[in-house]
DNA sequence: GCCAACGTTGGC
DNA sequence: GCCAACGTTGGC
């Protein structure tokens, strides 16, 4: 299926027992918007560089196994994050405000739930995945980039095919 | 539950 | 603008 040449992949992470996977399939269209990021590197992201139509790994932290449960795609640009004005909610911040918004969010829509749940431990060690963010030592971002390899790698594995540790082109 | 790695805050 | 103290993230 050949898709946009400058569509992106990202990857969000998300504790499940807060929001899973499943929850996100179950919600209303099977969206939500991704508030509550009060990260200013992952701020940056969902405001300037996330577009409708990028890909989204679905990433499960603080989980038994931590790992990608399956993809979404985002259907809505970077947005003020409403959430950040309620003082009633537990990410509210009162440096943010309508005509001076700090935070922002995107919407994401669930797509494909993988066969194969791919679990962390699993992942490192996948050849293709070497340089990814998520792998790296210290990394906590919850918002961070994919590389097109690595999104391609990581479809086929949910998918069920091998990883392909040898061939490269 | 521990703790390493990281981001933020605030005194100076 | 430095940096110590503190809070948070997230794997294990």
């Amino acid at each position: 299926m050949p898709e946009p040449k400058d569509r992106r992949y990202w990857l969000l992470k998300s504790e499940p027992d807060c929001f899973s996977y499943d929850d996100l399939v179950a919600a209303p269209r099977s969206t939500t918007n991704w508030s509550g990021v009060r990260n200013y590197q992952a701020r940056n992201f969902m405001r300037d560089d996330m577009k409708k139509g990028d890909g989204v790994l679905f990433y499960h932290s603080s989980a038994e196994p931590a790992g990608i449960a399956g993809t979404a795609e985002i259907v809505r640009d970077g947005y003020p994050d409403f959430t950040a004005w309620d003082p009633s909610n537990e990410h509210y911040d009162p440096k943010s405000s309508e005509p001076n918004p700090i935070w922002y969010m995107v919407d994401i829509r669930a797509a494909e739930r993988f066969e194969q749940f791919l679990d962390l431990p699993g992942l490192r060690h996948i050849r293709a995945l070497e340089q990814m963010e998520l792998l790296r030592k210290g990394s906590r971002l919850s918002v961070q980039p994919v590389r097109a390899p690595e999104w391609d790698a990581i479809l086929k594995m949910g998918s069920g095919q091998k990883p392909g540790r040898t061939r490269t082109r």
